[in-house]
DNA sequence: CCCAATCTAGACAGATCTGTCTATCCGCTT
DNA sequence: AAGCGGATAGACAGATCTGTCTAGATTGGG
């Protein structure tokens, strides 16, 4: 048990795989990207990928449990560095957005982008998704409440919707100046408390 | 000349196509769906198709911007009907986006999924797209114009960003309390202008 | 009544898709 | 030295993909 909490046992092929896949994924989409594709770039060999992975979608569905992972770890990260407490840790998360938004390779976020093609709410991608946005909504929520905010709770899911409409706002034109624009909103909400 | 503004030459077949393709399209999804599935559902030969449409590409963008255009129609009717005035015009749109999010058959919004699924700037789906979003931008900007409301430029882009997020927020979960959520958000960002 | 435009079915090309199977081989441990 | 778990290449199945082409049917206007 050298990894953490609920991630599955770990090899160097599975995680070339999932890196590679990745960025496939993320770079032109679910449906538009092969397996053939991926194990060519990878250098991995058909069945080992079915070993590890029961289908497809259940290749998508760790891809997306392990950015997650990668975004937890991340957003904290930022978080702890900011050293900012209360409200403005909040403002914080949006300075940490608005970064992301305009770094190379940006591309939407890969969770909306799997809720897109995975339309419906059973399919694998889709569930694992919807537990990242989940648990984006109630971190605000838990946040708010850290910030003595009143009602919480629909702060956190207020400040959500900024933050999905910022994100998907930045893909489709460019990000250019949503990042702020998604700040001024939040601090608005966040005042408007 | 019969058709309006700047639609393309319509003939019946045409129009069946787009609508066969355009409910299949936001069903499943833009890659999920294939020519021959379209063809046989809307009972037209394979070079029917491809004498109206260069590429599925085009059958895609021309859908798109045949519901760009019924999304028009629709949420001016709905403001019309509304007989608000000022902001509560703006708060309307809301009411608008609630009582479609909660309609049997959402499924998200057909131009953010081909944003997701195109994800190039330069591919015609996602050009086409973001053309719908910046229109919907304006509009709110406009509405905020209308109501005498300070810096409506900033306000419209800021409920844009809102509604794009319960957009999506409502695709990935249901749309349950979205909408009412949202209009709430509007309500302070105006409140707060 | 015939011409021209439009649509038809269906074959076809050539690529690509996911997933399965086999037979081989490498490296580690015992 | 033997054996074993995991990885390998590559063939294979069977479906499906977009797009092209041909040759015949249909239809409405002059």
């Amino acid at each position: 048990m050298t990894d953490a909490a609920a991630t599955k046992p770990s090899s160097p092929k599975r995680d070339q795989l999932l890196d590679t896949a990745w960025r496939l994924f993320y770079r032109d989409g679910y449906h538009a990207v092969g397996i053939d594709t991926i194990l060519a770039e990878a250098g991995v060999a058909k069945m080992t990928l079915y070993n590890h992975f029961a289908s497809k979608d259940e290749l998508i569905a760790a891809v997306l449990e392990k950015r997650h992972q990668e975004f937890v770890g991340a957003l904290n990260a930022a978080l702890e560095k900011s050293g900012k407490t209360g409200a403005k840790r909040l403002l914080a998360v949006f300075d940490w957005l608005e970064e992301w938004m305009t770094s190379p390779g940006f591309n939407g976020c890969t969770f909306i982008r799997a809720v897109a093609e995975y339309p419906r709410a059973e399919e694998r991608p889709h569930v694992v998704a919807a537990e990242h946005k989940q648990w984006v909504i109630d971190y605000l929520a838990e946040l708010a409440r850290a910030a003595s905010l009143k009602d919480p709770a629909s702060l956190g899911r207020q400040l959500a919707l900024v933050m999905e409409g910022a994100i998907v706002t930045a893909h489709t034109f460019g990000a250019k100046r949503v990042g702020r624009l998604a700040r001024e909103s939040a601090q608005r909400l966040i005042g408007a408390s």
